[in-house]
DNA sequence: AAGTGTTAAATTTTT
DNA sequence: TTTAACACTT
């Protein structure tokens, strides 16, 4: 019985029926990419017979590795867990864990993320004695990144800089950086690449194996693939040349990170007997959004040119919207949400919100709290990069792998042992001088100079980790981080700190034993393959978590509207889309427009494109005159970019709210919805358990003014010398100003919660001064009086 | 050594 | 607004 083919179009067709030598599959938005992937791979294993260990499919994310595993074991049933579907990253990984030992490092090699790479890079310009404030950290890893993208090694680097003082010291830098991450036994991420690139080209054989063992190769956003990544997968392909790339060019958008756009426009110089196919069908959107995608991709010069259509139907207008500040924005959006959610017209997850920066999810966030829509933040702070996280991990690397230096000096002092930086830098040079690692010199911390007492404390250190080693031995992730936790008292600690903040990282924690958890499981499962030691348990799980970017948060069936920048959007698709802050400055990116490369902007545009063709059939853009930014109010025009969609596709309806058309309306009217939005901050954070730092901050503020409440006109405390900090809760004050004579949406006798005290009962408002004086009885905390203003208590359904 | 407070500086976008 | 680095105190 055949595989079902007949849902596919002509051109569909062509692809998925595509047997052997390159094939270019220039995929427009929505095209149906993954489906013709998924096809051609059942096709190959059913009519043509190729094993499905044979097959090799690579992603970018994690995410759409696994949108497409599930999609080809749908279709393939049978034989299809053998089919390696991955990440670049995690193919990587996987050779190199098995041959990397043949180019001088260790297979039990540990993963740094950005995070440890910045303080390998900090160590480097301590030793090097670069001066950070000349010379930022940032950028000398941002050269060192683009350098290992171009797979030019620290000697080529040197080699080329050859008479430029400054690149010279960034070669330099390169060089001691590597140096270090060798000595370590760990690579960064454009090492996973590079490596493996280097393994090849060193090991004849084990490229050999790969070619054998993978002789039909799929490449999926073939656009965003850098030089490195383009060497792998030529090399792998060379052999059999039955390689498949899918890509569209005008959805490059990762070009800041080295993506070359030029592997696709050129893909047809480099395998001149490739077939190109082209889907320029769109089965997603109504026309009316692709006229306006295609109208503003339209601007760009350097792209194949491709115009996709779509049989269905015309579709509603786009909606435009300008608002005078980001809070207006983020109201209308969120109340167009929840009328689409009422009507029946669109359930939460299908509504997305999309914007350039991850700052801009702030004023959203707030807004949706406000209102009680559940929402998923996507992206933003990695799950992984918290500090709870990350010391845990820390332990499991260094029981896993005591050379990683990172991690040893990461918990050498957690929880206090009174190790502080003055011996940790005395073991460091004992470490550099003898040539070992740190912890080897921590076990001769008696022979250290000039440690002193110190050294017994190190030995206490040392043998603290030598048991947990010795009674990991054997164990699983999971159990070996209850015991970490268990011994350390990492949890214990924070618990007695009883502070949300603190409730929230052991939350956390739990998060990251059900990840150890679902790991395991997921090994358990799959064991098919070789019997691995019980060591590689904890590798395996350590490396898939250095490998995920974020917490999967878009799965699970909660219907909850996804925010996300418009880069992870790229892939996605909704029903209903909004595009936020569409400013001239915020997108494009003031940085696109003051570049003198006008590639930059065309990459800004190619990223509007992405956006506008999540949308299946609302697409609505908006755009606010005046946003916070860093604090400090700013002004922005509308985008060039909504300026560029032909009239006739909008609903321009500008300035719907009552008065103001006037451009010019200005500070006042910021001042109050600054105010204002700390209200509504104050009513997110008694909706939400998870609290930022910075709510943090400002409650404990808030508790001390409450305790001692006295007002200032915020000119005043503006303009005298108080600084910043204090300028802050002049806001603060005007808020309460501006709420003293309103109603309160509680009276007496009411249950009230409050985000530090937790709930209570109201027992008496009374009037004092320009605020009402609440006294509340909580259940926990007793009787506290406060301002309405600041106690930002929220009323209790009984 | 550890905690506190003050100041400067920074932002695209992420595997 | 938020973060990190640095100085200063205990």
């Amino acid at each position: 019985m055949g595989i079902e083919l007949e849902n596919l179009n002509s051109e569909q067709l062509k692809a998925a029926t595509h047997f052997e030598g390159p094939l270019l599959i220039l995929a427009g938005a929505g095209s149906g990419k993954t489906r013709v992937l998924t096809h051609r791979i059942a096709w190959l294993i059913e009519e043509k017979d190729v094993k499905p260990w044979n097959i090799c499919a690579i992603t970018f994310t994690n995410k759409a590795a696994g949108e497409m595993r599930e999609r080809v074991n749908r279709m393939v049933g049978f034989g299809a867990e053998a089919i390696n579907v991955s990440t670049f990253h995690s193919a990587c990984v996987r050779i190199l864990r098995r041959f990397i030992d043949r180019i001088g490092y260790g297979t039990n090699f540990v993963i740094y993320d950005s995070d440890d790479s910045k303080n390998v890079m900090k160590d480097v310009c301590r030793s090097l004695e670069i001066d950070t404030k000349v010379y930022k950290e940032r950028m000398f890893l941002g050269r060192i990144s683009s350098a290992k993208d171009e797979l030019i090694s620290p000697g080529q680097f040197l080699e080329m800089a050859q008479g430029d003082l400054q690149e010279e010291l960034a070669g330099r830098v390169y060089a001691e950086y590597q140096n270090r991450l060798h000595r370590s036994n760990a690579l960064d991420f454009d090492d996973l690449i590079g490596l493996t690139v280097e393994l090849f080209r060193k090991a004849p054989d084990v490229l050999d194996y790969y070619q054998e063992r993978f002789r039909y190769i799929m490449v999926d956003e073939y656009q965003d693939t850098n030089k490195a990544q383009f060497v792998f997968v030529s090399l792998l392909a060379h052999k059999y040349r039955n390689l498949c790339v899918v890509g569209d060019d005008d959805q490059s958008i990762y070009r800041f990170r080295g993506a070359d756009i030029g592997n696709i426009l050129n893909f047809e110089q480099i395998f001149p007997d490739a077939e190109v196919i082209r889907l320029e069908q769109n089965y997603r959107s109504t026309q009316k959004i692709l006229d306006a995608a295609n109208a503003v991709i339209a601007n760009n010069s350097a792209r194949k040119s491709k115009k996709l259509w779509t049989s269905n139907g015309a579709g509603d207008q786009l909606t435009f919207r300008r608002f005078h500040t980001a809070r207006e924005e983020a109201v209308f959006i969120t109340e167009d949400i929840a009328r689409k959610k009422r009507k029946g017209i669109c359930d939460y997850r299908e509504s997305a919100v999309l914007y350039r920066t991850n700052a801009q999810s702030r004023v959203l966030e707030e807004q949706l709290l406000y209102e009680n829509i559940p929402y998923t933040i996507i992206g933003g702070v990695n799950f992984y990069a918290r500090k709870e996280i990350k010391d845990l991990l820390a332990y499991l690397k260094a029981i896993d792998n005591s050379k990683d230096d990172l991690a040893v000096k990461r918990i050498i002092n957690i929880p206090k042992r009174g190790i502080g930086a003055t011996s940790i830098s005395r073991i460091d040079h004992y470490a550099v001088s003898h040539e070992l690692s740190f912890y080897e010199a921590c076990r001769m911390a008696d022979k250290i100079p000039g440690i002193g007492r110190g050294g017994l404390k190190v030995r206490a250190f040392v043998d603290f980790t030598e048991q947990l080693k010795a009674r990991a031995d054997g164990e699983g992730p999971v159990n070996i981080l209850k015991e970490v936790i268990e011994k350390t008292g990492y949890v214990e600690e924070l618990r007695l700190e009883m502070t949300d903040e603190a409730a929230d990282r052991i939350a956390n924690i739990d998060e990251l034993i059900s990840k150890a958890a679902a790991y395991e499981d997921a090994v358990r499962e799959a064991q098919a393959d070789s019997a691995d030691s019980q060591g590689a348990d904890l590798q395996g799980f350590l490396a898939e978590v250095a490998l995920v970017a974020d917490i999967d948060s878009l799965e699970g069936d909660s219907d909850r509207v996804p925010l996300m920048t418009l880069h992870s959007a790229k892939g996605l698709e909704f029903e209903n889309v909004y595009l936020a802050g569409m400013d001239q400055g915020i997108f494009p990116t003031y940085h696109a427009i003051s570049s003198e490369d006008s590639s930059d902007l065309e990459e800004e545009r190619r990223l509007c494109y992405v956006g506008i063709t999540r949308a299946k059939r609302f697409l609505t853009l908006t755009s606010a005159q005046t946003r916070l930014l860093r604090g400090e109010m700013m002004w922005y025009k509308v985008s060039d970019f909504v300026d560029e969609i032909p009239e006739e596709l909008l609903d321009d309806n500008r300035w719907t709210e009552s008065g103001a058309s006037d451009e010019n309306t200005g500070g006042s009217l910021g001042e109050k919805f600054g105010s204002l939005s700390d209200n509504v901050k104050a009513a997110a954070g008694s909706l939400s358990h998870k609290l930022t730092r910075a709510q943090a901050m400002k409650r404990k503020e808030h508790e001390e003014f409450s305790q001692k409440p006295f007002y200032l006109k915020a000119s005043q405390t503006a303009s005298s010398a108080a600084g910043k900090g204090k300028g802050n809760v002049a806001g603060l004050r005007t808020g309460a100003d501006l709420r003293a004579g309103a109603a309160l949406e509680y009276a007496e006798g009411d249950r009230v919660s409050h985000v530090k005290f937790g709930e209570g009962t109201v027992r008496e408002i009374r009037e004092g001064g320009r605020d009402k004086e609440v006294t509340v009885e909580f259940d926990n905390f007793g009787v506290k009086k406060m301002f309405a203003a600041f106690a930002k208590l929220k009323k209790l359904d009984r």
